[in-house]
Order: C-alpha cells, then structure tokens, then sequence
DNA sequence: GTGAAAGCGCTAACAG
DNA sequence: CTGTTAGCGCTTTCAC
C-alpha cells in the first residue's frame, strides 16, 4: 500500500546536476511540517527502489558505490531519487554498516580563531571524504569531558578528536573501549592514548624567554589564562628565567580561561606598582594569548608606561589583533589550519583513507612522515613594534 | 580492531625540541575498566540484560524511563551497566524510535562571539533536555546551505535552527519534506517557514542613524560587511539618512564577510581624502560590526584624526572589544544568549518540552509569549566615548 | 512492573 | 552488474 502523497522535489543531488522536471510539487503552498503525516512517512529506498523499478539494494550501490552500477541503471536510479525527493537516513545505513560517517570533535571553546581555524580545515578535509563532523564544546571544567565524550560516544563515531592530552581516567575507559581511532590535538605529552598533533607548551615559553634575553632583558614577568595550557607556556618561560637567574615578577591572582582583554588589562593595572616607578628597569612580559596582550598593553599606554620602551610585550596566537591593532604586537604563531589538516589527515588514514570519490587522496602534509603516532607542529615568534 | 604502536614521531620545533622517546608508550593501557568483553564487539543491551537477568526491553527502560522499573531492577541493571561499561547505542535507538534525539544547527561562522554566545546557550538547554546539538558551519557563500541541510537531514535531526530568514528553493524544498520543526535565528522575515527569533536588521541601521541624527551630525557614512544582514543594516541606516536629506558618503567597494578589522581600517583608509580635508564637517560612521568599527577607528586615530571630534563611530555587536580598548567605542548590542535562548525554547515546545527529568520546564523567556511564530529580540546602542 | 515478538531502513555477504 | 537473504541493536506494541 503505497500511495506518495506530495512529493518533493528538486534537492541537489550530490555529484549531480538539478533536475529540472518535478512532477506533481507540492500543491499547498505554506503548511511547513505537514509534509510527513499524510502520505505515510517519509519516502524510503524502497520507493526509490520501487519507482526505478530496481531492487533496494541497487539504490544502495547508486548511492554509495556508483561505479559499481551501469549507467543506465544510475541515471534511471537518480531520477527516481531526485523526483522523490528522496534524503538516505544515515540512522538505518550507519547500524546496518557499523559505520556512522561521523566523527566528533571535543574543543574546549570555538571562540579562540585559533580553533575556530583548526576546525574549519579538520572539517573540511573530512567532509570531502565524505564524514560529518560534530562538533562538541566541553570548556575548561575539569570533568566535564568524560560525561560529553560518553554522550557522544552514544552515536558510535568513527573516530574522535580531542583537544589536549591529559584526560581523566574515565575519559580514557570510554575511549578505550570505544575502540576508534583517537588523535589528540594542541599539545603533545609523552603517553599518547593513540595519535597526536601538537607541540610543547613550555617549549613555547622557553623560546619566548630565551628570544627576550637575546635582547638583554634582565626582568621578567609571565601573565598565563588560567587553563592548563596557558599554564604550561607560562611555566616554560618562567623556568627558563629562573635558570638563567634573572629576575622574574610575581603575577597577579590567576587569570580567567579563556582569556580576555579585559583580564589582561586587570593584570596589567594590579602590577603596575613594580613596573612603573621611577628608575625601574625594563620588564619583559609574555601573555599566554593575544587578548591579554592586547589588554595589557592597552592598560599600559594609558598609564603612560612606555611601550616597548619601558615594557615589551609578546603575545601568543597571532591573532588578527596582534597585527590589525596599532602598534602591531609580537606574539607566538602556531599553524592551526596544518593542526586541523595533520589531525584530519591522521585519521583518515587509520579509517582508510577517502571513501568519497575524491580526486585527491589526503596528502601527507608538509612532509611529515603520518602513521607515526605523534606529530609534532611548529611555532614561530614574530617579531613585531613592541619587543 | 585496533592496533597501535609503530611509527616514528617527531618533528622538529624551533623553540628546542627534544623528545626522542616514546618507546612503550602505549603499551600497558591499564584496562581501566573492561569495556569489551573478550568475547566480540561492543557490549550491548543484551549483554547488560543477561548480566542483570532480566530482559533486553527492561533495560531499555532503566535507560529511557527509569521511572517506570522497581527500585531493586533499577539497582541490578545500573550496576551491570557499569560492570560492563555499557554505552547506549543511539544509532540503533534512533532508529527503532524514529528520535534521533540531536537539533541541527546551521551558522554561518563560529568565529563572531555573538554566534559563539547564542550556540553555547542555544547547546546547554537542548542538551539539559537530553537532545545534542549538531553544528554545521555553512559560510558565507550563496548556494552553501542547501548541500549542508541535505547532508545532515541524513541524520534525520529532530529540529532545525537556520541563521537568517532567506533560504534557496532548494533549501525549503528540503525542510518542507524533512517535516520537523525549524527555528530560524537573527532576523526575521514577513514569511517565516516557520518559527523565527530575532530582529528587523534594517531597523537597527535606522536606530542608528536617528541616533546620530538627535546629535546634530549632517554628513553620514556606512560600512557594511559584505554579507546580507550587514548590507541590510547598512541599508537601513543609509536609507534614514537619505530620507532625511542628509549627506551620505559613498563608502568605497564591498568589504568582505565575515567582517575583520583589517577591513575596517583598509576602508576608513580609502575614505580618508573625504574625511579629513580641512573644514571637512563632522562625519558620522555607522560599522556593522565592532570589528570593522575597531578597525577603523584605529586607522582615524593614526590619521590624526579626532575621534569623535572629527568622526563619531558606532559598531555593532558589543563584542569585547568595543568596552575594553581604549577608548571603549559605542555599539549596538543584541542580546545573542538570549536568542540561543528563545529558539531553544521554542524547538522544545514543538519537541514536547524536556524530555529528561528537569526539575525546571522550559521558562517562557523575558515576557515574551513564545508559541507564536515569531519573536522579535529588542537591540540597545550602547553609548560610549566614540559618539 | 516485566517480557516476547516484530520491526525501524538500510547494507554485508552472498548468490546469480 | 544485479538481486536475495539476513540481520545491525534497539524500541514499539502488546501481552502477562
């Protein structure tokens, strides 16, 4: 018993062209969610199937492994398909295949651009073969990742990005059993649970430290946000100050995560005692993130302190505030677009490779040997007016 | 299943970089809980019934509506669900229930902070309703959506939220036919598809340029992005100028989407010659977006010229940027959590309100009365020193 | 309060 | 190249 009441008509078919012809389109006009009652459900393969006049199965192949279908079986098959208006429900195909096509993505914030960069390329190096990504947002709670990982993992992924690499215990059982492939991205630790993408915070740090004392910086003073990484580049170059014996400022009460503007023109204000007095030398801070350089050096400037000559300033993340505001500040560049492209790349290998018929294979990028299971991303200081 | 280990790691960051071990990393993983039985595969519902001695349906129920199982069951199956790590397979759920229990989202870009806000309370409330929200980022370009909307209509979502009110044939085409609620955010239109939350865009450019107007200003400029609600605000705010009889400088060619500050100064750059000539009358700068706002005003100042003696500037936005630079600079603000806020709660209405056990239904938001089609979320400008 | 049977819509694994 | 037969793991529906 099958009776098609209205039929839609005229999406786009992937890989196809608009078909013109929509036999009988819908006859009232306004009625936005009618559609689906009256005729008995949604259209299936099986009407696809029954109005190309095929098997199910057939339908199935035109819509997943096209070459293996002779031309005028797709031709017929995809008229059917677009005169019916027909969307494949990944639900069924994804428990039939044990294959959702999905892969989720768990990042503390998609505010910072740098992941916001980093997830526009993982997503679209995905999307072309041929997996959707969701994206999920745990903040910087501790414990909120293993009850947003256990919900996701409710949909069976096919792989799983996480940001960082230390998770709690419970997080590592759930991805553990889930027995996918894993890449952590954003920072590097030496236990991976499978594959990473990232670099070393306190490297970054360090760097900073030792690109200040190159220019003779005798004092020093570190303004990390108050997530784990932030701390981590924070401490490198605190550690790297302390070792070479030079003075380092205590910082004011911990910073917000993520970081803001607003907070680094706070931090900057509650020091300003041991930065401006007279006859005080020149201080060199590093900012665990453009916003708070930003504010720092906004806050600075208005309380007269000279800038780079009294305070030099270097930020981390090269954001487009550190080159678009006046004066343009130094800061810490990581590639997140070749972290998001390195990460995609990781796992589509571990899931074989494109499964769309994708001109292009996924490169190996910039020459770095994938199938190892770590990554390691290069940072850059720029140098910029304020150091 | 899975197989780790072999491979090489490493490249080499310029801050130092060592790491050269990684031996056994993954070797020991501690089975930290035993998530998969030796047996095969994931361990499913049977699995947890057989282990609790009851049947498959009863543990279903413990899950879904524990309300309705005795104590002492409820008891036996939670404890076989931990025993075995037992994750809930959704897939199959979704496909037995015809409930995927997951709301698409369409945005055009993660990155402003309005849409960051309004996808963070837009997620915490449907996911306090146990729904999880799929993101899909479209871009800004013409002829995205429809692709995007057919692919995650795939996933059969239980609703929809759309940014902006204007979507290709094919786009409704597809939704019609998909037959599930649709919110539409961040502007309103004379024909919704179906619900909508947000507000009049050309209104705000209007308000805007009254505004400058009550101040005396004669001689007006627009900036807008290059994307349709920007345009639109610019329109509107050009258009109250004209109507008045205003002066309206010819802005220079179409700045890009989504806007950046870089943007904003390269126009006020261009604009210069007409702004700055001596005698040059005060002229009134209308951005649409703080970004561009910050941007320009950076640009006037490096130009010598005086804001706002020369040139007053409104964004829009209330990003943090225009209250924490220096100086602040007045904008317009939308109450963007509110509206993640309002479609939330309207898509849940239409879902059959929370569906988890909440102790707090879904709160009709700031007096307005939800269940109409459509809800208009008030704008504010925010005075600051920059007008 | 609990269980048994019968699919949900699709695809793997085989035929032909 | 195309079709047939069985499920995928869960929930609906109805008994008990």
């Amino acid at each position: 018993m099958k009776k098609r009441g209205g039929g839609q008509g005229g999406t786009t078919a992937p890989g196809g062209g608009q078909d013109a012809r929509r036999g009988n389109a819908a006859k009232m006009p306004a009625r936005p969610c009618a559609a689906r009652r009256a005729g008995g459900g949604t259209v299936k393969i099986t009407d696809v199937a029954e109005a190309a006049g095929v098997a199910p199965m057939t339908v199935s192949r035109v819509l997943n492994t096209p070459d293996r279908v002779s031309t005028a079986t797709l031709a017929r098959v995809r008229d059917a398909i677009a005169a019916l208006g027909y969307v494949p429900n990944l639900i069924a195909g994804g428990l039939s295949s044990r294959r959702s096509r999905m892969v989720a993505a768990v990042v503390p914030t998609i505010a910072h651009p740098m992941f916001a960069d980093m997830i526009r390329h993982f997503s679209t190096l995905l999307r072309a073969a041929n997996y959707q990504v969701m994206l999920l947002i745990s903040g910087y709670e501790e414990g909120a990742e293993a009850p947003l990982v256990q919900s996701v993992l409710t949909r069976r992924p096919d792989a799983l990005l996480m940001t960082g690499a230390d998770h709690a215990p419970a997080t590592r059982a759930l991805l553990q059993g889930a027995g996918i492939p894993v890449v952590e991205i954003w920072d590097v630790s030496p236990r991976p649970f499978d594959m990473q993408v990232g670099f070393d915070h306190a490297e970054v740090g360090a760097a900073v430290a030792a690109y200040f004392r190159a220019q003779g910086f005798q004092r020093f003073l570190s303004l990390p946000a108050g997530d784990r990484r932030a701390r981590q580049r924070g401490e490198g170059f605190s550690a790297a100050v302390r070792a070479a014996g030079l003075e380092l400022l205590e910082p004011p009460a911990e910073l917000p995560a993520p970081s803001t503007i607003t907070a680094g023109r706070e931090a900057l204000r509650a020091m300003l005692p041991r930065l401006a007095f007279p006859g005080a030398a020149r201080t060199a801070l590093f900012c665990s993130s453009d916003l708070l350089a930003f504010g720092a050096i906004t806050e600075a400037r208005l309380a007269g302190l000279g800038v780079p000559a009294q305070l030099a300033v270097c930020g981390f993340g090269d954001f487009e505030i550190s080159r678009a505001s006046a004066p343009p500040f130094s800061t810490v560049t990581v590639d997140g677009a070749a972290i998001g492209r390195l990460a995609a790349e990781a796992l589509l290998a571990r899931l074989g490779g494109t499964d769309a018929a994708e001109g292009q294979g996924p490169a190996i990028g910039q020459g770095v040997a994938m199938g190892g299971p770590r990554v390691k991303v290069p940072f850059h200081i720029i140098h910029r007016g304020t150091t």
